[in-house]
DNA sequence: TGGCTCTTACTGAACGTTCGGTAAGTATTA
DNA sequence: TAATACTTACCGAACGTTCAGTAAGAGCCA
């Protein structure tokens, strides 16, 4: 797959403070979340906080690398040597058939900070390289069937960027409606426009 | 097209703190979003929101009205008799090739509210409910082209999901990150999608 | 026409609460 | 004894919300 980004260490005291940060997020959303309301998930006090962050923004973008980990560490496996297979494998990992409930709290957390990124030019940037990062495993994916032959011509570049879009739409509606049968359905013409649209048939 | 939700009528003094409310969004973001910079951007005293509204929930969900009532008033549009051109019309006005400054700030306050929707039921209801009506609007154009021959015969609600969850997540990456060729490319690739994928070529 | 009442659409000040942030002090460990 | 990891107690500002008061006008009666 492609190159992952070095991931920072976290201090026991750090990684409780995101972690706590992450249950906050989840009870409050963004919208909602507060020094106070951390601490308390926390089970210390504000002052606590302040001691290992200087402001409140310095804890927010450690938390977003925090959460950007995670992401990320649920996609990025190992490749088979089936395009077609490896192609499916990541959209399991972004859109899962039957998400268990820590994929779903991941994803929510995710898009409630997303959407920081339309105001806010440093959540832009995490959110730039995300994307660019998964369009290029894709990529990837499909250059190598079309390599091998499996797939045909196409632009590579264009068909990873429909994926991508695709898949972030169904996971923004998951995340976000009450249409869970619709990313199904999104799936399901997800994985038969893989086979017809790319795969070149005997 | 699909039936249009009842549009309600706004007085001038409610119509005035809606589009205040609209631009302290585009420049604060929903997190920064507060009663004194509504009324700032009003040039009127904070009392007098109070006047027109109980509580700052009551102004929100007015507000998710408003924008709604915005965003699917750009979609509604008349019925050709062409399928292919219709869905390329609804696309078009989901997806610009290239979209105007009104587009872009219209989108990215949706973007803000929507992950409002994470938390909020009123928010998840009304998202829920604007997918819903997208989806359908786009499952009757393919259902025509179906019955009149120009489409081959695939189902027409999973067709109408794929197309949808495409779009709607090229105008997420396009509000929340720096990747306009990206978004690009998903139009163009959504295009040949379209006109392979779906129509019966001769 | 002038005076009276009542409504509409506000203003400005203040309420209690919560916000992000800090200064000073206190255990615990090396 | 010095650094580490905190707690307690607090600050000023901002928050949503309420309240008393008022200018401008409408509707009606004499």
């Amino acid at each position: 797959m492609v190159a992952d980004a070095p991931e920072r260490d976290w201090s026991a005291a750090e990684a409780e403070i995101m972690e706590a940060t992450y249950r906050a997020l989840l009870e409050h959303g963004y919208a909602g979340l507060s020094i106070s309301r951390i601490a308390a998930e926390l089970g210390k006090s504000k002052a606590a906080i302040y001691y290992h962050y200087d402001a409140k923004d310095d804890l927010l973008v450690a938390f977003l690398e925090f959460a950007v980990d995670r992401f990320e560490a649920t996609v990025a496996t190992e490749t088979g040597d089936e395009p077609t297979a490896d192609l499916e494998h990541v959209v399991e990992k972004l859109l899962p058939l039957q998400p268990d409930e820590e994929q779903r709290q991941l994803q929510a957390v995710l898009v409630g900070l997303r959407s920081q990124a339309v105001t806010n030019e440093v959540f832009r940037e995490q959110f730039t390289r995300i994307d660019d990062r998964l369009a290029a495993t894709i990529r990837d994916v499909v250059e190598r069937g079309i390599e091998e032959g499996t797939f045909r011509d196409v632009d590579p570049s264009r068909v990873a960027e429909h994926i991508l879009a695709t898949v972030n739409g169904a996971m923004y509606a998951r995340a976000t409606t009450d249409r869970e049968s619709a990313a199904a359905a999104t799936r399901v013409s997800l994985a038969s426009y893989i086979d017809s649209e790319l795969r070149r048939h005997p």
